[in-house]
DNA sequence: ACCTGAACACCGTTCAAGT
DNA sequence: ACCTGAACACCGTTCAAGT
């Protein structure tokens, strides 16, 4: 065929189909020939579009990330908004952890890969910069404000990179209660996968803005 | 060759010279081809000790695992124990949760393995056992038990996951002052690598034991 | 039982050739 | 500019053959 007149593909839809894969199969079955093959090219027409399969991955992250809703930073959204509307700081972390983890747990298999940081990713590094400020209007010291910024997304991605529920075999024969006492029940949890793994993430979440809020206070009281 | 009079691997040896090729260049350094290489044997003589390469994987994870402390959880070391003696859960929470990250740091590489949950590995089952049987035995109703073991894991492996701070590039020309108003500085994060990320970690850790002896207290205070 | 080389169906990527 | 087939150096795994 050699060049069409309309091009076949497109930044967008190789990263909308590599992302498909990824969701249905895992990253690991994501090769640059079966996208090729799921998008009716052959696998080096890639190529033209991306200059690694690494590079089509950072691209694919970042569509991901860009899901994450930023707006109870307020920031760009509304420039002309008086002081005092702004999101109190743990309401907005709360926010944004809820729409982060959702992001993120709707495509568990590339989490590995988004978690080791923004990178030159314009969608995380607007996430970090959008976190990191408002921590810092709202009154937290630089220091503590970048600490909470990474405990937070240690939290969120640890929480969407894997199911906590899922990982327990169903099958009761593994749980020897002669060399697991308490493991009795456990073959139970993968039925219950969802309410398991959503209830742990809003009682850390919950627990740590508890503990986050204390941590304020005594900053204030100090000063 | 054919069969040497005394073996040329073993199962240990196999997992040892796999987890230093992941340490030291990744997951995906890791072939079947390369490890036979580093043993000096050929690649099919694996086979002989593993049926797969991700039972290999497992063993490894499992010994990674094998490094957690677990005895803050009382339990086998000292069964005839008074029960007076046992430490109390928030301290025994802190005291695994440093061991259980230091554990997993020291091998970041193989954390989205390890996070996929416990299947049928024996230390890792183990783990989960002496986590939930603490907890329950210290006052704990099971259901609140369970999210309690499942995000601390979620911090736990989102903390040892990857750097946050070796996240932002050193490279001062990737934060445009116009699209990153708040990351003026982020390019020195990576140079501080070891602080900030232990900083975060510690952080989080004593909000998450604060929130949750919050509400062990709301708990008793209702009995 | 434990190792070998040969073989199969895969990879990511490069490159010359086509329009 | 954007696609193709051929080619290179890799993969995981199977299998028959050796001791």
């Amino acid at each position: 065929m050699a060049r069409p007149r309309t091009p076949l593909l497109s930044r967008e839809r190789i990263v909308t189909a590599a992302l498909r894969l990824i969701d249905e199969e895992g990253l690991d079955a994501l090769s640059t020939r079966r996208l090729a093959t799921v998008l009716s090219v052959s696998g080096p027409s890639l190529y033209n579009h991306f200059a690694t399969k690494d590079e089509l991955l950072d691209a694919v992250v970042d569509s991901v990330i860009g899901e994450v809703d930023l707006s109870m930073f307020g920031g760009d959204a509304d420039p002309g908004l008086p002081v005092g509307l702004t999101t109190p700081w743990p309401q907005a972390l709360r926010d944004w952890a809820r729409s982060y983890r959702a992001a993120l747990a709707a495509h568990p298999n590339i989490v590995p890969v988004l978690a080791q940081g923004p990178g030159r990713r314009p969608n995380a590094l607007r996430l970090a910069d959008a976190v990191f400020g408002h921590l810092v209007e709202s009154g937290w010291p630089r220091g503590q404000a970048t600490r909470i910024g990474a405990l937070m997304r240690y939290f969120v991605t640890g929480s969407a990179l894997a199911s906590f529920a899922a990982g327990f075999p169903a099958d009761a024969g593994v749980y020897d209660a002669a060399d697991y006492p308490h493991l009795g029940e456990a073959h139970r949890l993968a039925g219950h996968r969802g309410a398991v793994d959503e209830g742990a993430f809003e009682t850390g979440l919950e627990a740590l803005l508890d503990g986050l809020v204390l941590r304020f206070e005594r900053l204030a009281a100090r000063s």
